[in-house]
DNA sequence: GGAGGTCGGTGTAACGATGCACCAGCCAGA
DNA sequence: TCTGGCTGGTGCATCGTTACACCGACCTCC
């Protein structure tokens, strides 16, 4: 099932073919191209990828590197990138860094040495200094929740919700409630959406006159110098035993993300407090389990569906037009849902 | 930087590069061999997979087809099997079917196209008929989580956790604590591993002298023929509605998994029911979120790393012998996990 | 001393698709 | 009639890698 094949049956030649299936058709005669047609549909015959990629360079697949696909969060986003890539006949190489920076670089050179010219990128690393080389080279890169940095590269787009708006909607909604002992569970703050969520926090607590002394941040464990996901409702539970051991507890928690939440929430469970009545805790993302805990998690959502299909968009078009593209930031409105875990403090 | 290049640099001939590339370094001088290396090293080459391909047929990306990412259990797969996959140079391009047959079929076709040759399938199709002509072709199926059918292509390899057994331990662990009154709660059962886990439950009641009669089986939702995994937990939550709907509402609830069984659980507290106390809850899978819900949930462990690893190691046999190699089931041993959700009936 | 074997390595024809350069045939305009 | 241009196609070199067939040089053994 060859293009050789296929020309034979039509009675033309390759050539002819492969002007056909590269968009030339109106250089040929209507009834040609009809019988090519019929000769491919006859024979079934598929495009060569692998020949096809080694005569243009160019190639259909692009790569999506995530923290790891084990947090709903990331496997929804690769859901709904793969739907966008597959409408326009893109496939997706999926890549798990499981935050390793070394996996991380690792991945993207392999990527890149298959020939693939498009990288969605969602690391956790404030620096991109790492792949710069290949970029240089060519490879165009999304960031994807991780705004633009100083010293990225010029043509990066960078598709992130507003972290920093995000965390002061949880933090102004908890104060609106009346707390004013507020606590904010992260890891260490390593990636640059974790230091704006954390700065949202405290723009939060400054709109409320409170004092950003006032605010507990809860103490991050050992060495941890940034944690896995699946880790992250560890962490958030270890955090909250920490936090009730206080004199004086906080009454509000502004988590990193909604594993963690849940987390915290295990975690003032574990410490007899009942969750939306005792203490109100907000996560962030909106994961499809923030709805079906108990209680159910007021959280920050990010417009995932758009935003991967921005990521996708924004890729294919450098990907097609191949010019020196200038780089952009897309970043998406988030959203306050509110539900049951928060309520005024006791 | 092509083998040609590294050739020049080393003052060899290309084949001699190749014949080292390809395992057979025995065939030059130590020192022929050194200077190749050191060439490859210093021009940071790496073979063009595309070109290999194209030469070769052979291949090393596998795919991956799973219903949906969005589910943290089709997540853990997706992480366990890349991680395998990585350790012996291969890929992993992921494709979510959504549970469409269609989907499923068309991304088998592309995955074919593109030169993929091995294919872990994760199929809530009760046949494989759809890809048997690629099968027939050559191409290497792994089925995950769907034991062999008896239609199935006789290559096929099949992995899976003991479905019945599994349920039949869930079952049994709500008989010994008293519950006479079940039910199974589960989507329409369209796959075969739903089928085997309600016959498990059916078993376990049998075993407790129970009268399959005095088992509730939750109703259906109209013609919904099947469910997304994100959905399962709309469902579960609706079915718990109308159990409770009912004279006499079941003390002890099996669901088909643990996203259904968070559904449930959710639903029994919209009826004011405590979860594990007026009413017990058992899950199947033991994803992350098991053991983070309140209350924590007991769940019937499928050993992911094992069985993904089993799974690429099955596949990867079969491509790089590529004889007509014998089909076979891989049926893993599940553990049932006790947590907060059971517990003696009221 | 010639037959046969091993060792270390090279030449070359593919794999399938692409797209530039080219070509015959025809028509219009000068 | 000649030139120039358009139309509908084709020929061919090429992408980077592989592996079969081959080749000299040297060794061994009868």
């Amino acid at each position: 099932m060859t293009i050789q094949q296929v020309a034979t049956e039509a009675g033309v030649s390759p050539s002819t073919v492969s002007n056909l299936l590269n968009g030339r058709a109106h250089r040929m005669l209507p009834q040609t191209r009809e019988r090519i047609e019929r000769a491919i549909d006859k024979l079934g015959y598929r495009p060569n990828r692998a020949a096809r990629q080694l005569r243009t360079g160019r190639n259909t697949t692009i790569g999506l590197v995530v923290p790891s696909v084990g947090n709903p969060f990331w496997g929804a986003l690769a859901r709904h990138l793969e739907s966008a890539a597959l409408a326009e006949g893109y496939h997706v190489l999926l890549c798990n860094s499981e935050r390793d920076p070394r996996r991380e670089r690792d991945y993207i050179d392999e990527l890149w040495a298959d020939g693939v010219q498009g990288v969605v990128l969602c690391s956790s690393l404030p620096s991109l200094e790492h792949v710069m080389p290949l970029v240089e080279r060519g490879l165009q890169l999304v960031a994807f929740d991780r705004t633009s940095q100083a010293g990225d590269p010029a043509s990066l787009v960078s598709i992130s919700v507003d972290n920093a708006i995000g965390s002061q909607l949880a933090t102004q909604h908890l104060t609106e409630l009346g707390h004013s002992r507020l606590a904010f569970v992260s890891g260490a703050l390593a990636s640059v959406n974790r230091k704006e969520r954390y700065r949202g926090f405290i723009a939060g607590l400054e709109q409320a006159g409170l004092d950003a002394e006032s605010a507990v941040r809860a103490p991050v464990k050992g060495d941890a110098d940034d944690f896995g996901d699946v880790e992250a409702s560890e962490l958030g539970r270890a955090a909250a035993a920490e936090l009730l051991a206080l004199e004086e507890p906080p009454t509000g928690i502004v988590a990193i993300n909604d594993m963690c939440a849940l987390g915290v929430c295990r975690g003032l469970r574990d410490g007899g407090l009942e969750v939306g009545k005792d203490v109100s805790v907000v996560g962030f993302d909106d994961i499809v389990l923030a709805d079906l805990y108990a209680p159910t998690l007021t959280t920050v959502r990010q417009p995932m569906p758009e935003m991967a299909a921005a990521a996708f968009t924004q890729l294919r078009a450098r990907l097609e037009n191949s010019g020196p593209s200038q780089g952009q930031s897309l970043l998406f409105r988030p959203e306050l849902i509110v539900r049951e875990s928060t309520a005024p403090p006791p």
